[in-house]
DNA sequence: CGTAAGTTTGATGTAGGTCAACGGCCGTGG
DNA sequence: CCACGGCCGTTGACCTACATCAAACTTACG
């Protein structure tokens, strides 16, 4: 019944590698293939793409992958770990304005004023690959493909948006922090990780501050569903007991 | 001091033109131009739209454009009057998720499962263009700066999408509300029209939603508003009075 | 081992939600 | 042309979900 203490991640298998393997695996290798560039593109298209995409190294907690104001010049694939993207408003208080986990993308917001809005920090030992925006859109222009997948990836963006403006505008505390812990069990399971024990990367700073409420909510909240119990609660670590009634919850407000 | 009943918007003038030329201007000549697509692309590119545009004929109030599910075709250019996009969630209840005005696209969030998210319907008498999307691909491939510029107008949703979590998550009832008010504000005024008076096209109840707050809690403030002598309300006709204090008021907490 | 930062828990306050009544506007029909 | 009815917007009284304030506790780290 008790969580692993050192969960089986991408990143933990990373970090047993030799470091100078770490960020030189190719596209062609990549676990998190279907999720991010080259799907529906064969081999030699994809081979490519290694040509420009750089398998960064690891960052370490709290590095910046870039910073509101840069020169937008890449889009990047979360590799391994995981990253939070966040502004600050006239005030100076931070605004969470979405995570990312492995196979996931992030950087759009630098393309509308060719300038990032949102700075962007791993939250865990991390790597990325950085896919420079032109060399994306010359490949585009030779593989149709691509640039139709590019396309997608954008549009996913749009609505992870609006679906977090949905959660934002209408539901309660409960539903809210319920529809997060779902995201992420989705989300894993898309990295065929298991979708019921989860180990969350970010603060419950950072989980108030993404979902609209405060430090002491999220926690009472986060208590309440342990005791109904639908969560076993451990830190950082979650066990999701009743997936079916956090749905429940998260959809309608009835108890 | 009084609000011109029948505000001069491109809606109005549109009106007056015979029905058969008012969905046949061509791109050439639309005052949207910069707005919409054609910025930073020449006559004869200009014309090339113009095959494939369809300059429909107006839409009366509470018509659908698309409707949450339909498979994504196309997308839309606002030419005049104004529209809302919205879902409904698992209760049913209406989520609006944006409003656009003329010289604004929407469409994007059908795009990432080829089936549009939300329905997006006229609020007033209006009129769009609608711009099948792989037409508008093809004319990309052909014409690079084509396909620069809908990378820029996706994009540019991610940012108000995120615009608006920012305002959702953090800010109280009046921050919310000055801030669309100086929204509206800032869009009239990049279609040359007064950015102080103002004539709301939708209902309250329409920007609670999109608000996330009551139709109540927007009465009230809109009253408290006036009261301050930060606006004249006068139902939908809206005069900003003191865009200073709004705006002060819509970053700060204070007073 | 001591300090700081993050988390939990409890007591209290309040912004905004809920419920209810009313009033103005507009369409329809006599 | 006026009367009626329905819809939207406003206003008031009350209430609750969540914020705020405060303090203990736990973990992380030099």
């Amino acid at each position: 019944m008790d969580i692993q203490t050192q969960p089986i991640t991408v990143q933990y298998i990373v970090k047993q590698l030799p470091s100078h393997l770490t960020h030189s695996i190719s596209c062609q290798d990549c676990r998190m293939g279907n999720l991010c560039l080259p799907l529906a593109v064969d081999e030699s298209e994809r081979h490519k793409l290694d040509q420009f995409i750089q398998h960064k190294k690891p960052l370490q907690p709290r590095d910046k992958v870039f910073q509101s104001g840069d020169a937008f010049t890449s889009i990047y694939a979360v590799r391994s770990g995981s990253f939070k993207s966040f502004c600050l408003d006239s005030e100076g208080r931070e605004q969470v304005t979405g995570f990312y986990l492995p196979g996931e993308i992030f950087g759009w917001d630098g393309l509308a004023d060719d300038q990032y809005q949102n700075t962007t920090i791993a939250l865990e030992t991390s790597s990325v690959c950085e896919i420079p925006y032109e060399k994306l859109e010359q490949l585009g222009n030779a593989i149709p493909a691509i640039k139709k997948h590019v396309m997608k990836l954008i549009s996913r963006e749009i609505n992870a948006d609006q679906k977090l403006i949905t959660l934002l505008a209408g539901h309660s505390a409960q539903q809210k922090v319920a529809s997060l812990l779902l995201s992420f069990s989705d989300r894993l399971a898309q990295q065929k990780r298991s979708p019921t024990r989860l180990w969350l990367p970010m603060s419950r700073s950072e989980i108030s501050s993404y979902l609209g409420l405060t430090v002491e909510t999220v926690s009472r909240v986060l208590g309440a569903l342990q005791k109904k119990n639908l969560l076993n609660v451990n830190r950082k670590e979650i066990e999701i007991l009743d997936k079916q009634a956090l749905q429940t919850l998260a959809a309608s407000a009835d108890e």
